[in-house]
DNA sequence: GTAGGGTTAG
């Protein structure tokens, strides 16, 4: 609270000591268009009396809203307690809120601790403050200091505890406020309800968000929005694009925000077509692209295969930034361009762009999926002292990544144990994944051992490891890895490939027999592996990973999704045009085989993208290496 | 005094 002393300064709640301007100054400083008031000011006698003279509160808070720093803000502070203005609730709200604006927390935090009086604004716009801040402690405090003091929050309040909810991923205070929303009586109030979805989207509770969400009885573009994304967020981006559908079909219009939802929606599907279609909406609706739905659709047609079209988007944006240039770099990247992705480094320097940290996992990563060892090394050599970005354990992992794919599993290992960082699981498993390309056991045990470690849960490092062994022919370790993976009850996540044609998506599972065209689809692949048989394919049943019969395990292999959905793609699509498939796991050593037969005898060009890499193969051989 | 958006790493 200030004071006003005898030298007419004033000592501010944080104990600053601030000297009185004359209230016609501070009009200048503020350069407030209330002219009417202004003029008050200058017709009546100098204000830096403090006469009793009555001056409208609407004249501060004009004053207010038109500060441009916090010594105005601090100004006008002042002149608000000379006048006697700190009681009008009205006023001393705005100011509060004007200190949040200007990100002046402890101001803000301090100006309020002095209030004399209190209301549901004043205790919204200070919890709404910590929430802008990410500062969830004191947002939370205030939130249960505001339960405390029996204030009822409000439909201005329980949005902003709620998104700190939902950035923090804390689903138990979430549910708690949930409660105290349900108690309020203000569940159908819109910006509470958006809240809530989207908390319980972002917390990956998506069925409970669904629930809400179809519960609601209007619902507004936000609602929509969050579901969209809380979908696509939740790995499930095919429903994202159903919702879409269903919104326009329900009149509402999106804006560019859903839209850059939709867009991400479509990258993470994968599917061409619906980025085509989504794209000629967005030129349809006359949505200029702004940086960030031009950058989201830069990543949705790398992700849906053509890195061509992402740059024709990269090129034609008006304004590009760091993110724009890094997604471009990475596209170039998993599509195996790394040349391409190299050259793109000096033209963003060059347009006065500086690179961060994902820019070089970026660069680092398109050298380790195109082989260039010696661009990688020299790039991780100069970020730190030519662009100021330390290396982290994510840039080690693409030099692990780049020295283990190279064969250099000596340097991979100097560099992992000179690493100052901590280590993590991504780090370990990139060096695992070299030592299965090169066979060398001992170390995949190391790396495994520590993989365990740190991820005892994750049943992709037993398999990966349990691989190992079965390539090295190490049949007990092999059976000890399984035994232990039965034992802490860890199944293999189950792995799907889809594919779109004619703009319907077609999912498939290993041994799946749900597809209409099932029987044409299991013919064909017979005879397909019959004739890939003759041509020297040879199934390789260490990748299936099950405790099943020698026969039973290869016809498992015979049905893994990939092989299902290529030959689907075979069927339903026409000759001459690439097959694209996405996989939501790695692709597996046999399946690759396969697929490089199947591209050398149909003649048909095949896009597989998995965990956002993509393989292009074209008559028989792997755009990207033989290796992955 | 309120809500929703873009990148990377096996």
């Amino acid at each position: 609270m200030l004071k006003l002393t005898k030298t007419q300064t004033f000592l501010t709640a944080n104990h600053e000591r601030f000297r009185l301007l004359p209230l016609s100054q501070l009009a200048a400083i503020a350069d407030t268009q209330e002219t009417s008031l202004k003029s008050q000011t200058h017709t009546q006698k100098p204000l830096e009396s403090h006469s009793s003279l009555h001056i409208d509160p609407k004249y501060f808070v004009s004053v207010l809203l038109n500060c441009k720093n916090i010594f105005q803000i601090k100004q006008a502070h002042a002149q608000i307690v000379a006048n006697g203005l700190l009681t009008n609730l009205f006023v001393s709200n705005k100011l509060l809120y004007i200190y949040v604006q200007h990100k002046a927390i402890d101001e803000a935090y301090a100006f309020f601790g002095g209030m004399r009086e209190k209301d549901p604004v004043s205790w919204s716009v200070m919890v709404g403050g910590f929430a802008k801040d990410g500062d969830f402690v004191n947002c939370f405090r205030t939130f249960k200091e505001l339960t405390r003091c029996s204030v009822q929050p409000d439909n201005y309040t329980l949005p902003f505890v709620l998104r700190v909810c939902r950035d923090r991923m804390d689903l138990l205070m979430g549910s708690l406020v949930h409660g105290v929303v349900l108690k309020s009586g203000l569940c159908w109030d819109h910006f509470v309800c958006a809240a809530l979805v989207d908390m319980y989207a972002k917390c990956r509770v998506i069925d409970d968000a669904r629930k809400l969400f179809d519960d609601m009885h209007k619902k507004d573009l936000v609602t929509w929005t969050v579901m969209i994304d809380g979908y696509a967020e939740c790995g499930n981006a095919n429903e994202s694009l159903v919702l879409f559908d269903w919104m326009r079909e329900e009149g509402i219009v999106p804006d560019k925000i859903t839209m850059v939802t939709v867009v991400n929606a479509c990258s993470k599907l994968g599917a061409m077509h619906k980025a085509r279609f989504v794209h000629d909406y967005i030129c349809s609706m006359k949505f200029s692209l702004n940086v960030i739905l031009g950058t989201a659709m830069i990543d949705m047609y790398a992700k849906c295969g053509s890195v061509d079209f992402a740059r024709e988007i990269f090129d034609g944006m008006r304004e590009k930034n760091v993110i724009s240039w890094s997604v471009m770099i990475a596209a170039y990247g998993y599509h195996g361009q790394g040349k391409k992705a190299l050259d793109l480094f000096p033209m963003m320097l060059n347009c006065g762009i500086m690179p961060n940290r994902i820019t070089f996992v970026s660069l680092l990563y398109a050298c380790s999926h195109a082989g260039l060892v010696d661009e990688g090394f020299e790039l991780f050599n100069i970020m730190w002292d030519k662009y100021g970005v330390k290396p982290d354990v994510k840039h080690c992992t693409c030099m692990v990544d780049l020295l283990g794919r190279a064969g250099r599993l000596d340097e991979a290992l100097k560099l992992i144990e000179n690493m100052t960082v901590e280590k993590d699981e991504g780090l370990w498993s990139a060096f695992l994944a070299a030592c299965r390309i090169h066979k060398h056991v001992e170390l995949a045990e190391w790396a495994a051992k520590s993989l365990l470690e740190l991820q005892p849960q994750n049943p992709g490092h037993y398999v990966l490891l349990s691989n190992i062994y079965a390539n090295a022919g190490m049949w007990e370790d092999m059976a000890k890895v399984r035994n232990l993976m039965t034992k802490r009850n860890l199944k293999k996540i189950p792995g799907w490939t889809w594919i779109e044609v004619d703009s319907k998506i077609h999912q498939f599972s290993v041994g799946d027999k749900s597809h209409p065209l099932s029987n044409e689809i299991y013919g064909l692949l017979k005879s397909l592996i019959e004739k890939l048989e003759l041509a020297g394919y040879v199934p390789d049943t260490n990748f299936v990973l099950h405790d099943v019969d020698e026969e039973v395990k290869v016809g498992m292999l015979y049905t893994h999704s990939e092989k299902l959905a290529i030959t689907f793609g075979l069927i339903a699509t026409p000759e001459g045009t690439p097959i694209r498939i996405t996989k939501n796991l790695r692709v597996c050593g046999d399946c690759h085989t396969f697929i490089k037969f199947v591209s050398a005898i149909t003649k048909r060009s095949i896009i597989v993208r998995d965990s956002n890499r993509f393989h292009h193969f074209i008559e028989g051989a792997c755009s990207c290496g033989d290796y992955w």
